[in-house]
DNA sequence: AGCACGCCGACT
DNA sequence: GTCGGCGTGCTC
C-alpha cells in the first residue's frame, strides 16, 4: 500500500482564531496548501475544513482551511483571510480522502482538491426561489386562453415558480413571464422546496433465495458499518442490481448516505427506471451532462446531507458526502473508471479507499470482474457474493465460434455464410438481432490504390476514418475532420481511393444488400448522441420497428430487449491486437457482456463470434463458458510476468510539441532510472519507447513504464526518479499509476 | 491553472 | 505611434 502522509484536518477539531496561521488548499494543481492569516476580526475563527475565500496573486479564490500554517513563509508575506463561505465545512475524511489520492497517484493535492470543488458557487448559498402568486386584478389586461389557464391555476395551492406554473398550465414560459410583467403575478420569496428522497422503507420485489442470500449479506455489512469490500459475482440477468438495492436500502434505514457509481451515465436510463421502481423516486445524479445549476443544487444537496442516494460517474466518488455508509461500484471491470486526463486514477480503487477511510463497506458489481478484484476474492481480501443462475429461469445463451480461416467470405464482405444463415433464421422468426462490431465509420482505412498512400490524421498517428454518415474523414483520436478527397493527395489519381475494412457503416451496406427487407437500424456514439436517443433505440426495440441492430460497445451493456436472439460478433479479434496488457481480459469482458444482449426473456439466445482464432484462451473461455478458467489461466500469465495484480506499473509519459526536447527528458529519465527498491526490490524500467500514439493532437510522445513487486511503495520511488530530471517548460512528464491504457 | 509582465509585428 | 501575439514566472 502506498505512503499515506499523515493530515491535520482529520482528527483537529482545534479552532483557529485571529492573528493565526492557517494553512489554506486551494483548487490549483500546485503542491501544496499555502499560509494565511486568520483576520482581526471579533467572531471570526477557522477550523479545518472550511471552505474560504482568500487572495491568490491578483485573484480571489475558494479554497479550504487544510490545518494549522507551516511557518514555513515569511511573516510578511502572508495576507489574511477574506471570508468564510457559508458552505457545510469539507467533512474530516474527504480532505483526508483529498490527501491520499494526491500521495497515491502523485499528483498535486491541489489538483485533486479541484476535483472536490468542481462546482465552486456551491459554496455559495443558493438564490432564495422566487415563486409565484396571483395579484391584484390588473385592469385592461388581455386574457389570451393561456393567461386564463396560468391564472386560474394560481387560484389554488401553493405559490409555484414560473417554471411549474407553466407546466401546470399547459402554456409556456414566456405566458408566465408576460403576466409578471403586467403586473398579474406577483413575485414572493419562498424556501426552497426539497427534493422528494428515496424511500428506503417501500418493499422491494421478490428475491430467488440464493439473491435472498446475497441480499442479506451485503444488508448486514452495511448494518455492522465497518470497511470491507464485497464482489458481487453474477451472470447477466441473474438479477445483482435488485441484491445491492438491498445494501442501499439498509443503508437508508440507518440514515446514511449511499453512492453508487456506474461507467457511463449513458446506461442510466433503465437504471434509474429501476431505481425509481424501487424506491419511488429517482436518485441525484452526478455526471458531467449536467447543467450548471443542477450540479450546484446537487452539491449543495449532498454537503447537507439532503440527498440520501447518488448515482454517478467516477467523478461523484470526490462529493462531500458527511455521512456515507455504502458505495456501490457497478460494472467494476469497466476501463472507463479509469480518469485519463487530469488527475489519473482509478475510480473503482479509489471507491475502495474512501470506503476504508470512512468504515463503510464497498460493493463491487459484475459478470466479468476484473483480473484484479477477482484475485483480491481469491485470497480472502474481498468477500465474493456469487449469484449463479439467471434469474426467472432464462437460460444462459450458448456461444458458438465461426471459424474464418475456413468459412470466410467473399472480397469486402465480412459476415461468414453460417452467421448470414443465422440471421436470416432470426428474421424468418420474427425475432431481433444483434451485429456487433466495435469500429464506427464506414471504413478504418483509406489508402490509395495506385501509390499505396494512406490518409493520415495531420496531428496524430493514425489512419482517418471514412464516415458516410457525415461524408467526412475523422479521426478518431483528437476529433480532427476533413472531406474525402476525390483524388489522391500524394499521387493526384482519381478513382483511385479505396475503403479497407469495415466500420459499422460499411456492415449496414452488406446487411441492406443480404437482407434488403430487414429493418435495420445503426447505434454508434455517433447516432446515439444521448439519453434521448437512448430511450428512442430503446422504444424502437421493443416496439419492434427494428429487425437488426448493427452497433459498437455502445449496446454491449445496459440494455435489455426481450426479442433480441441472435448476437453476431462481426469481428471477435479486434481488441485482442496490439500489446496491451489487458486485451484478452477486456476482449473477454466485452465479448461476454455483448453476448448477454441475447435471449434475457422467455426466448432462448443465440451467440456467434468470427474470428480467425478460434483456439484463442478468450475465444475457448467463450465457447465453453468456462470465464474461472480464463481468469486462472490469465492470473498465471501475470503471476508469471510479475504483472498486475500482482506486481505494480507506473507508467511516464513524455509528451511536447518538440520532438527532439521530449526524446532528451525521455532518455535522461531513462538514464536515471531506479534498478533497485527501498529494500533491495528488483525493479523494471521499459523504455522509452514512442507511445502507440506517438503522436497524439500535435505532441510528440514517448513512454516509459516502471514495473516493480507488489509489496514496494512505488510513489517514493518515482518521486525520487522524477527530481533528478528538470524538463525544460515546453516538455510535460505525467504520471500514470496504474496505467491502464498503453496508448 | 490563471493572470500579469514583457518584448516584437500589423493597424488607426 | 498603439493593439496584441503568446513565452515565462509567480501566486502564502
Amino acid at each position: 500500500m502506498p505512503d499515506s502522509r499523515t493530515n491535520i484536518a482529520a482528527d483537529d477539531h482545534h479552532r483557529f482564531t485571529a492573528g493565526d496561521r492557517v494553512s489554506v488548499l486551494l483548487p490549483v494543481p500546485l503542491a501544496g496548501p499555502y499560509d494565511y492569516l486568520v483576520p482581526d476580526e471579533d467572531d471570526f475563527d477557522l477550523a479545518p475544513g472550511d471552505a474560504v475565500v482568500v487572495p491568490f496573486g491578483p485573484r480571489r479564490l475558494r479554497g479550504v482551511v487544510w490545518g494549522p500554517g507551516t511557518g514555513e513563509v515569511a511573516a510578511a508575506k502572508l495576507r489574511p483571510v477574506e471570508a468564510r463561505c457559508d458552505a457545510p465545512p469539507l467533512p474530516a475524511v474527504l480532505c483526508r480522502f483529498v490527501d491520499w489520492v494526491a500521495a497515491y497517484t502523485l499528483y498535486p493535492r491541489g489538483a485533486v482538491l479541484k476535483m472536490v470543488l468542481s462546482m465552486p458557487e456551491a459554496l455559495d448559498p443558493p438564490a432564495p426561489a422566487t415563486a409565484l402568486v396571483a395579484a391584484d386584478p390588473v385592469p385592461d389586461l388581455r386574457l389570451t386562453p393561456p393567461r386564463q389557464r396560468v391564472l386560474a391555476a394560481t387560484a389554488d395551492g401553493p405559490p409555484r415558480t414560473a417554471r411549474e406554473l407553466a407546466l401546470e398550465a399547459g402554456a409556456s414560459p414566456a405566458v408566465v413571464r408576460g403576466l409578471v410583467k403586467a403586473g398579474a403575478l406577483r413575485e414572493v420569496t419562498v424556501a426552497p422546496s426539497a427534493d422528494p428522497v428515496p424511500d428506503g422503507a417501500r418493499p422491494g420485489p421478490a428475491l430467488s433465495p440464493a439473491q435472498a442470500a446475497a441480499a442479506g449479506e451485503l444488508a448486514a455489512a452495511v448494518q455492522r458499518g465497518e470497511f470491507s469490500v464485497t464482489l458481487l459475482d453474477g451472470v447477466p440477468g441473474s438479477g445483482k442490481t435488485e441484491v445491492y438495492f438491498q445494501a442501499v436500502a439498509a443503508a437508508l434505514a440507518k440514515g446514511q448516505q449511499v453512492l453508487v457509481l456506474l461507467p457511463e451515465i449513458a446506461l442510466g436510463a433503465q437504471w434509474l427506471l429501476r431505481f425509481r421502481e424501487r424506491f419511488g423516486v429517482e436518485p441525484a445524479q452526478w455526471h458531467s451532462e449536467l447543467t450548471q445549476a443542477t450540479r450546484r443544487r446537487t452539491w449543495r444537496a449532498v454537503a447537507e446531507g439532503k440527498a440520501p442516494v447518488v448515482v454517478g460517474a467516477r467523478s461523484a466518488l470526490f462529493l462531500p458526502f458527511p455521512d456515507l455508509g455504502l458505495i456501490v461500484v457497478d460494472e467494476e471491470h469497466d476501463a472507463a473508471f479509469k480518469q485519463e486526463d487530469g488527475v489519473v486514477y482509478n475510480a473503482r480503487d479509489m471507491a475502495v479507499v474512501r470506503a476504508r477511510l470512512g468504515g463503510f463497506p464497498a460493493v463491487l458489481v459484475s459478470a466479468t470482474p476484473s483480473l484484479e478484484s477477482d484475485v483480491n476474492a481469491g485470497g480472502g481480501r474481498y468477500a465474493r457474493l456469487h449469484l449463479p443462475a439467471r434469474h426467472g429461469g432464462a437460460e444462459a445463451p450458448a456461444v458458438q465460434l465461426v471459424d474464418m480461416r475456413t468459412d470466410h467470405p467473399p472480397r469486402d464482405r465480412w459476415l461468414s455464410a453460417a452467421l448470414c444463415q443465422a440471421v436470416e433464421t432470426t428474421l424468418e422468426a420474427g425475432e431481433q438481432g444483434l451485429l456487433f462490431l466495435n469500429r464506427r465509420g464506414y471504413a478504418p482505412l483509406t489508402l490509395c490504390r495506385a501509390c499505396g498512400h494512406r490518409l493520415q490524421c495531420p496531428q496524430c498517428t493514425a489512419w482517418l476514418v471514412e464516415h458516410r454518415l457525415t461524408g467526412r474523414l475523422q479521426c478518431h483520436h483528437c476529433g480532427h475532420t476533413g472531406a474525402l478527397p476525390d483524388s489522391c493527395p500524394q499521387c493526384g489519381g482519381t478513382d483511385s481511393l479505396a475503403a479497407c475494412g469495415p466500420g459499422v457503416e460499411r456492415l449496414a451496406e452488406e446487411v441492406r444488400r443480404l437482407f434488403p427487407e430487414a429493418r435495420l437500424m445503426v447505434a454508434t456514439s455517433d447516432t446515439i448522441t444521448g439519453p434521448r436517443a437512448a430511450a428512442e433505440l430503446v422504444r424502437r426495440m421493443e416496439a419492434k420497428e427494428v429487425d437488426l441492430i448493427i452497433g459498437t460497445q455502445i449496446v454491449a451493456k445496459g440494455y435489455h430487449f426481450p426479442l433480441l436472439t441472435l448476437v453476431g460478433v462481426v469481428d471477435g479479434d479486434l481488441g485482442l491486437a496490439g500489446g496491451d496488457l489487458r486485451a484478452a481480459e477486456r476482449t473477454f469482458q466485452l465479448l461476454y457482456q455483448v453476448a448477454g444482449r441475447a435471449g434475457r426473456a422467455a426466448h432462448p439466445g443465440r451467440v456467434m463470434v468470427q474470428t480467425y482464432m478460434p483456439d484463442h484462451a478468450v475465444m475457448q473461455a467463450l465457447a465453453s463458458g468456462d470465464r474461472d478458467a480464463f481468469l486462472a489461466a490469465e492470473a498465471q500469465a501475470r503471476r508469471d510476468t510479475a504483472m498486475p495484480p500482482f506486481g505494480r506499473l507506473v507508467a511516464l509519459i513524455v509528451s511536447g510539441r518538440d520532438e527532439r526536447a521530449v526524446d532528451g527528458v525521455a532518455r535522461a529519465l531513462a538514464r536515471r532510472a531506479p534498478t533497485k527498491g527501498p529494500s533491495g526490490e528488483p525493479i523494471l524500467v521499459l523504455g522509452p519507447a514512442p507511445a502507440p500514439l506517438a503522436l497524439l493532437r500535435g505532441q510528440h510522445r514517448r513512454r516509459l513504464l516502471l514495473r516493480a513487486p507488489r509489496e514496494v511503495a512505488v510513489q517514493g520511488l518515482v518521486r525520487a526518479w522524477l527530481a533528478q530530471v528538470t524538463p525544460p517548460a515546453k516538455v510535460r512528464v505525467r504520471v500514470d499509476v496504474d496505467p491502464y491504457s498503453f496508448m
